[in-house]
DNA sequence: GTTGGTATCTGTGGA
DNA sequence: AGATACCAAC
């Protein structure tokens, strides 16, 4: 297969073959950044380089699945060598090599935001703090923004600025607690998903036995997607592995900082400008994929008119040759209800007169919450649907129960999961019990597990915790297989039986849930026995294997549904038809963000993402009122439906009288949208920017437009045209306007431009 | 120690 | 509204 750069439009091309050096990759939405790593890996390989040497970080689960498959269909086999996955499992991997290093066992365990929290509410206990002061939510962000700035616990302890932060918040034991918390994890054998980075780093920084040598020579190429969404330790690691004295600096990143919506979790576009700066003196190359294959123009064109208003940005023009396409429709509702029975309504529509199939259906929501109301509609409509996010199977109750069992067997020294099975089912040992051992790890630096037989406890205690022990002894005696094992404990530990008792629905539903986690790992034992004898099938293999996991990976019995998920998980998708709903003030932008610029534009940058995943059709919904906390709320549109270029848009309004049936009325395309736009509540538009009165304006014809012109623009006021670029209809302005002080050059599309000019010829 | 009731908080996003 | 946290009674 070598005809494959032929596939590749020129930057395309040379992003992927200027293999050696430093790279940089800003891409737009759907301008083909997988196709771009994907043709470069396998270019790389074509080339002779080793599949083993190279090295691909993504960040979700299902981009490194996404970037394989397509690696596969170009080399073949070969692709399984490369090592491409996640940040955090392509780090443990290496640390279940490298554990010893620094103290943790191969086998530690990886704890959850649950475990994590669970953790933490135990110490703010022990601690005697007050919890309604120490929230573990917030505790936990504290924690994890320290690792992810590389600040340890002592480092922590001494930061004057951290620690009158927490004085402000009122938590000053913050410190304490961090502490705690990193040295209980280590007694556990247990990590973090933060520590997964921070351990690496480490482990790296330390470079006990030269172990970072090792892992510098062995990759040779490094690449990362979706670089803006990275922080700054995540950089750090990726420094460490290919900027050093003698290397050949052979990385590529890939990003958009018009995509970075994870901010909220420590990324930092910064890197990318970091990036620029480190490798400049190596000789990095910058290309930029500005043409847009996914979506038709007016999408684009909205999308692009809508990012103007972030404050900080790279510039670039995202452009599509795939025709005008249809307008973007606007539904408005009256209540919660009636927006989700008029996206069901629109996606019956859709389907009839566009022959679409529920696959090329998607459904974005800013919170997982709103996703009930649309399952309700779909349901009634006979729709088949999947709802990604939200609660993922291996967070339910009853199988983190089931698997706390078995984390206990491969990892005794496991606290959460101990303090989980201890007396689940009940066998009579109480939370004085659990103190008491508690306790006694803390004063003797052991674990809970070492100290379980020596507790002085009741004797009807002391009996349950015998029992107990040799169940998990037996377990680990029996050196089955994950599947063995696990029917054991399920059993032996009464857990079966207790869940059976419970006959009511949501009990069957539990129990249910319970045996297919069973039938997950028998599969999972049984998958590939015959072609990969050597595999692993022990359960500590297991629960590595989903330690990681989030979406349920059931084969699904009708492959054609419509898509629910949040914004944030829709990114790196497209669909033919995307609905965005829930667009209102509090709730997109959401109400956690609405205080601060930084939130605001993070929060544009998503709604910039969900419109880019639409093709063909965009439809944005919003409602009057919906309930949260219980309560009927009443919200004002969200203040981005007002960015969205007018002559774009096109509305459906609608009266419910009660019980009646559904009045539609189309307002016609292409009629200035005045009274539609009036329900919005008004704002000052561009940032700091001069608003034009529209009266007034009237846009020149585009092709007139030349360089040297002075022009006035509906957002942006008065300005000079400096050059011109492109030919034809793609010709493309760089404007300088006098009244934008932070950003006065812009670069203007002209096709879309809505400019008028004022006078200045061109010279 | 367990049970059952009431009070309280939560409800961005994800590996 | 729904889950969890907490408290008094057994």
């Amino acid at each position: 297969m070598s005809d494959y750069l032929s596939q590749l439009n020129d930057v395309q091309r040379q992003a992927v073959t200027t293999t050696d050096g430093p790279v940089l990759v800003v891409a737009g939405p759907g301008s083909g950044k997988t196709r771009v790593l994907t043709f470069r890996i396998a270019h790389l390989i074509e080339k002779g380089v080793a599949p083993w040497e190279i090295l691909a970080l993504t960040f979700t689960n299902k981009a490194a699945k996404e970037m394989k498959e397509r690696i596969e269909k170009i080399v073949g086999d070969k692709s399984d060598k490369v090592w491409a996955g996640t940040f955090h499992s392509i780090f443990a991997r290496i640390l279940r090599v490298e554990a010893d290093k620094i103290g943790y066992p191969p086998n530690f365990t990886i704890y959850d935001t649950d475990d994590t929290k669970s953790v933490l509410s135990a110490i703010v206990k022990e601690l005697h703090l007050d919890p309604t002061a120490y929230n573990v939510n917030n505790i936990r962000s504290r924690i994890s923004s320290a690792k992810s700035n590389l600040i340890t616990p002592r480092k922590y302890a001494e930061d004057e600025a951290l620690r009158l932060q927490d004085r402000q918040a009122n938590m000053p034991q913050i410190y304490a607690i961090y502490e705690k918390y990193t040295a209980r994890c280590k007694r556990s054998g247990a990590m973090d998903f933060d520590d997964l980075l921070y351990r690496l780093y480490e482990l790296w920084h330390t470079n006990p036995d030269g172990v970072l040598d090792k892992y510098r020579a062995k990759f040779k190429y490094v690449l990362v997607d979706e670089f803006q969404d990275t922080n700054h330790l995540q950089y750090a690691i990726v420094r460490k592995l290919v900027h050093y004295e003698g290397s050949p600096r052979n990385i590529c990143v890939v990003g958009d900082d018009a995509q970075s919506i994870y901010a909220f979790r420590g990324a930092t576009i910064q890197n990318i400008l970091d990036f620029e700066d480190d490798f400049k003196p190596f000789g990095i190359r910058v290309f930029k994929l500005e043409q847009n294959y996914r979506s038709t123009e007016q999408i684009v064109q909205a999308a692009n008119e809508i990012i103007i208003y972030n404050k900080r940005q790279i510039p670039k023009q995202i452009w599509s040759d795939k025709g005008l396409g249809q307008k973007i429709k606007l539904i408005k509702a009256m209540t919660d209800n009636e927006e989700g029975r008029r996206v069901a309504d629109t996606i019956v529509e859709q389907k009839n007169r566009y022959h679409l199939r529920n696959g090329d259906i998607a459904i974005l929501y800013r919170t997982n919450a709103q996703s009930r109301i649309f399952e309700e509609y779909l349901r009634r409509y006979n729709l088949s649907y999947r709802v990604f996010g939200g609660l993922s199977f291996y967070q339910r109750k009853e199988v983190k129960d089931l698997l706390a069992y078995l984390r206990l067997v491969v990892n005794p020294k496991d606290e959460e999961a101990l303090r989980r099975v201890l007396n689940y089912p009940r066998r009579g040992i109480g939370d004085a019990t659990l103190d008491k051992l508690s306790e006694m790890a803390g004063a003797t630096d052991t674990t809970m597990w070492e100290n379980l037989l020596k507790v002085e406890a009741s004797t009807r205690a002391k009996n349950a915790i015998g029992e107990f022990v040799a169940l998990i002894q037996k377990a680990t005696e029996l050196n089955g297989n994950a599947h063995e094992v696990a029917t054991y404990i399920a059993k032996g530990s009464g857990l079966l039986s207790h869940l059976k008792e419970d006959t009511t629905v949501d009990g069957m539903a539990r129990l249910e849930n319970a045996n297919a986690l069973l039938d997950g790992i028998k599969a999972f034992v049984e998958e590939d026995l015959e072609t990969e004898s050597t595999a692993d099938k022990s359960l500590a293999a297991y629960l590595q294997n989903i330690a990681l996991l989030t979406d349920l990976d059931q084969a699904d019995p009708d492959p054609d549904f419509i898509t629910l998920m949040s914004t944030h998980s829709a990114k790196g998708l497209e669909f033919k038809s995307v609905f965005v709903v829930g667009m209102e003030e509090k709730l997109f932008p959401s109400y956690m963000a609405m205080d601060n610029p930084e939130g605001l534009d993070e929060e544009r940058r998503l709604f910039y993402v969900a419109i880019t995943r639409a093709e063909q059709f965009l439809t944005l919904t919003y409602s009057n009122s919906r309930y949260r906390f219980g309560q009927m709320r009443f919200n004002e549109p969200s203040r981005f439906l007002e960015e969205i270029p007018r002559d774009v848009l096109e509305s459906t309004s609608s009266m419910s009288p009660r019980g009646g049936r559904t009045v539609t009325e189309e307002t016609s395309v292409g009629t200035p949208t005045a009274k539609v736009m009036g329900n919005f509540a008004r704002r000052p538009a561009a940032p700091s920017g001069p608003v034009v009165d529209p009266a007034t304006f009237k846009p020149s014809p585009s092709e007139s437009i030349q360089a040297g012109m002075r022009v006035l623009h509906l957002k942006f006021g008065e300005g000079k045209v400096l050059n011109v670029d492109g030919g034809k209809d793609n010709r493309i302005a760089t404007i300088e306007f006098k009244d934008l002080s932070d950003a006065p050059q812009k670069k203007i599309m002209l096709k879309f431009a809505k400019l008028q000019i004022l006078g200045g010829e061109a010279p």
